[in-house]
RNA sequence: GCACCGUUCGUCUAGGGGUUAGGACACCGCUCUUUCACAGCGGUAACACGGGUUCAAUUCCCGUACGGUGUACCA
């Protein structure tokens, strides 16, 4: 039987980091064992609703290069592939439950539901719905239960678990799970608005689906035993389990907002190539037992597993994630980058930004940053005509110091005279000028690039001379001498 | 509280009955290009604890501790 797996993610919102993980598992999983990747849109939940949520979750997705092969958008033989649409199904699937006595009519109102916790709470109990003292088809009898069917009293149905039985399963990355049936609560499958909870419409469409793996956040695996229950009531075949495991705070809670950011599109918005993110985020968690830490898309479906899984959740490295950008940036082709800048670089004003320039910028001083975005502001002195003001450290250390104004003079008089072209001739006119105005070449470069760039630190110091150009570094010199 | 899941350097991880417990990020140091960086080299740093089983346990088993998740008419 060939591999079918969904990735059923609910338009509440932009798509998470974590959830980027787990489609990417799905996805590898499917196309390394030559399956089927599906998207299922889980909007069971009316109030929770975003519009635009889908469209946005589904192109975060294809932006890291994750995509599908059903859904809702591209089709398919299995839909239809929103939840919303497939409303009569869940009905009618309830009531098949009620029928063969393995669901059940509840008539409890919220308020009656909270007093029952509260009472139970107070007992030292654990909450759970009690069948036996609560309104429903037992307790009230078939003939009340029908009377309030009959006047359309609002009701919800219930899985009736088998309280004396112990439900297992096992999951391909932890292994045999049990759990005692008097442990699993009464769960509501059918809401009183009429819509399943994720419980019912889970099993069903994954059933209907023909999904062979479920693949899922490690957070699903209490509710799992549920849904086994389900799947016996129905007499159906479960499917292969696999949770993975969370991705985690610094403070190893489930990853959320307060400590960076965890939406996709934060990262994309931030400069993050989407290879690097995928890299990153397939190896928390998962690794292929090598050294290497660099694997395309490609390579990581060749070698994606899930017995390679780990058990523990992971604590998000932001930093190690940048540092990866960076390699990215430093192994990714100049004048793709280049094209990729452009438009940040017209964006900033600037004049310098033919495009083989830039690509001689960027391979300038890639190595010294994380961000292609960033180049634009590391090496704005390289793109436009204008600095930025000389910090006042660095005015009061060129300050005062004639010999090194004689150097700098020198310099430029070098510059003016003969048309050098490239940076080992740049040195050895600097070179020239420091021994001749009685410094050291140690001492000399750093005002020189100070005069040159406003900048401390940067690239190469002749190699940015001669991206600069004699017009350029004759301006800047003529400037800072004649200021 | 109860249930389930987990635990190798600060972090991501490899490993696995007998190893100098390996790699990466971060951190520190050194070297180098007559600058800042980059790079290269090196260093600090881990098997949660207690019992078993075994000639031998970090590795297998059982507890404990700690952590996480779940405990909704949310997914």
């Amino acid at each position: 039987m060939s591999v079918r797996v969904r990735f059923a993610p609910s338009p509440t919102g932009f798509l998470h980091i974590g959830s980027l993980r787990t489609a990417l598992y799905n996805y590898l999983f499917a196309k390394h064992h030559g399956g089927t990747c599906i998207l299922r849109i889980e909007d069971t939940d009316r109030t929770r609703f975003v519009e635009g949520a889908i469209e946005e979750q589904i192109s975060s997705l294809a932006w890291a290069g994750v995509t599908f092969d059903e859904g809702p958008h591209v089709g398919g033989n299995h839909g239809p592939y929103t939840q919303s649409e497939r409303f009569d199904m869940y009905r009618e699937y309830g009531m098949k439950l009620v029928v063969n006595g393995t669901a059940y009519y509840a008539f409890d109102t919220a308020e009656e539901l909270d007093a029952m916790r509260v009472r139970q709470q107070a007992a030292g109990i654990a909450p759970k719905y009690d069948r036996s003292a609560m309104r429903n088809q037992y307790t009230l009898g078939e003939q009340e239960t029908q009377r309030l069917l009959s006047e359309n009293a609002p009701h919800v149905i219930r899985l009736k678990v088998p309280l004396h039985q112990d439900v297992r399963f096992s999951d391909e990355i932890r292994g045999e799970v049990i759990v005692n049936g008097r442990e699993i609560d009464d769960q509501i499958l059918l809401k009183s608005d009429g819509f399943p909870t994720y419980h019912l419409a889970n099993v069903v469409d994954d059933h209907f689906m023909e999904i062979t793996h479920v693949i899922r956040a490690e957070e699903w695996l209490p509710s799992t035993p549920k849904h086994i229950i389900l799947y016996q009531a129905f007499g159906w075949e479960p499917p292969t389990f696999a949770h993975v495991p969370l991705l985690l705070n610094p403070d190893r809670s489930k990853m959320s907002k307060r400590h960076g950011d965890v939406m996709v599109r934060d990262f994309a918005k931030k400069g993050f190539f989407p290879e690097a993110l995928v890299n990153f985020v397939a190896l928390c968690g998962w690794n292929p037992g090598s050294d290497n830490e660099f694997y395309s898309m490609q390579e990581l479906i060749d070698t994606f597993t899930l017995d390679r899984v780990n058990k523990a959740g992971a604590v998000f490295d932001y930093q190690k994630l940048n540092w990866m950008n960076g390699e990215y940036l430093k192994r990714r082709d100049v004048h793709d980058l280049a094209r990729e800048l452009h438009p940040v670089l017209v964006e900033r004003g600037y004049t310098y930004i033919d495009p083989a320039y830039v690509a001689e910028v960027i391979e300038l001083v890639r190595e010294r940053v994380a961000f292609l975005g960033d180049i634009a502001e590391f090496a704005d002195y390289l793109f436009g005509d204008t600095l930025e003001p000389l910090t006042e450290t660095g005015a009061a250390s060129l300050s005062g110091n004639d010999t090194l104004t004689t150097a700098l003079d020198t310099f430029r008089q070098g510059l003016d005279a003969a048309s050098l072209a490239d940076a080992d001739a740049f040195k050895g006119l600097a070179q020239r000028a420091a021994e001749s105005a009685g410094i050291k070449m140690g001492a000399f470069m750093k005002p020189l690039r100070l005069v040159l760039t406003h900048r401390e630190v940067g690239a190469d110091l002749f190699r940015t001379v001669q991206l600069l150009g004699h017009t350029r570094c004759l301006a800047r010199l003529n400037a800072y001498l004649s200021r």
